[in-house]
DNA sequence: TTTTGTGAAGACGTTCACAGCC
DNA sequence: GGCTGTGAACGTCTTCACAAAA
């Protein structure tokens, strides 16, 4: 899992995996897409494959949900869209602030899915004055010192940190003491945050380590124990080609 | 868990826990900030606390790969970084080419620990013809029609697909075509790859969608089964405060 | 005494396979 | 007949708790 953690064991009744919740914005993503072309159902099966996860998975995920499917049939596309997005709290407005635009937060900002789905681009903030005023993708840049002004007007929950990785504590702190509770943290550091606040982090270079260990074991398969060599059986193949919503992230850092 | 997943279940010998190889980038990144400040040895109560996890955790992943630390002592720095940096494949040099140079494609060339821990841009390639011969980070854009060319030339093994989501699928073809077998996907598509080939993703708007998802459940605590309201024990507070390698990715679109 | 390394227990996640409903 | 929804089996990951080493 990633986020928080959390959801007691016990009293399962309102608990949607976490396993199950990364994955919502997957099937939403393929419903969005079969929606405008104007699709009408979709079956476990087809829906599965445009997620790029296996049948049996989705139908589970989706019994969390309720039962939103009929049986012979398939899923209704559009209730379903509905359905998920209610779950995922899409059908309300999320302000959004960006801290630290340089090319990556340049790049964010001007991300088109950002507006579609919920999320809107309340503020960019940068600590660099010679940036206050300039706008990127059409929004003003503010400076720093009036990120806590910025986070209260507007009642930002969602921070994006965007920043160096020496800033990025400091940010995270001023962000939660002004009231946010989300970070998607985009710096290579681990930051502290009290409880009650979830950080998510995107990471380049670990995302790179993780693909080079695995590229690693492609070609020199010796080391192993008994006496075979490149062949299976002794060390498999590594067979891939999966991408679902495993168990990490990755981080970048900006310009 | 993420990437290609595999590691014949049997056979125990080589194989190291997705969940751990996950986590060994973290480990390596605190290690090394220990390294500089010339740190001899670190207990896994403090290595786990720099890198955010838990000591147990930590120690149950070190001993999978052998046992690198001494009772009553800690582990030795340098020699950790070392067996982990071998590990990940890290002590060998590896080509990167990165597809698409928008706000995104230039953040991740402009990405300092790049170049730091084994990884090397061999390539940035762009479809549009204004860019190409223009440096960025310094390295001249080259033009799609030359991938195949780049690609084989360099014995690039790693590609990063930066372009919009229409473009990705395709980029993706030519790469695997030409010999990449890892891909660190930034398009918001689910993309098809063979067996073999590990894909990784990152998506800024499913991350954002995770972070909706919990912060919904912070505020508004009805529903719920019992009759309690707002306190916790019916609901949970949601600890969060974690940031581990979980279950998932996010992804970004360039501009 | 301190701190590692690891069996064993438990939580979580995935897959199977089929009963139940259309 | 086709496809969903789900109990049960299985596998993976985390955490506990303690024996063993320095």
């Amino acid at each position: 899992m990633a986020t928080g953690r959390s959801h007691r064991p016990a009293t399962r009744s309102r608990g949607i995996p976490e396993a199950t919740v990364a994955r919502l914005p997957l099937y939403l993503r393929a419903l969005t897409a079969l929606s405008e072309r104007s699709v009408p159902t979709v079956s476990s099966e087809e829906l599965a494959a445009a997620a790029g996860v296996n049948s049996a998975k989705l139908r589970k995920d989706f019994s969390y949900l309720g039962s939103y499917g009929t049986r012979g049939v398939g899923y209704d596309v559009e209730y379903l869209v509905y359905q998920i997005s209610r779950e995922l709290g899409l059908t309300q407005d999320w302000p959004v602030v960006i801290v630290g635009i340089g090319n990556l937060g340049a790049a964010l900002a001007n991300y088109g899915g950002f507006a579609s789905r919920g999320f809107r681009v309340a503020a960019l903030i940068d600590a660099d004055p010679g940036l206050t005023g300039k706008p990127v993708a059409g929004i003003p840049v503010q400076h720093t010192d009036d990120l806590e002004k910025i986070i209260k007007g507007d009642r930002v929950s969602i921070g994006v940190i965007a920043t160096p990785a020496g800033a990025a504590q400091q940010v995270c702190d001023r962000l939660v003491a002004a009231g946010v509770t989300s970070i998607l943290n985009f710096a290579p550091t681990v930051l502290a945050v009290p409880d009650g606040v979830d950080v998510r982090k995107v990471d380049l270079s670990i995302e790179l380590q993780i693909l080079a260990f695995h590229e690693q074991r492609k070609s020199g398969e010796e080391t192993a124990a008994g006496g075979a060599k490149a062949t299976a059986a002794v060390t498999p193949p590594t067979d891939s080609s999966d991408q679902g919503p495993d168990g990490d992230v990755p981080a970048v850092m900006p310009a």
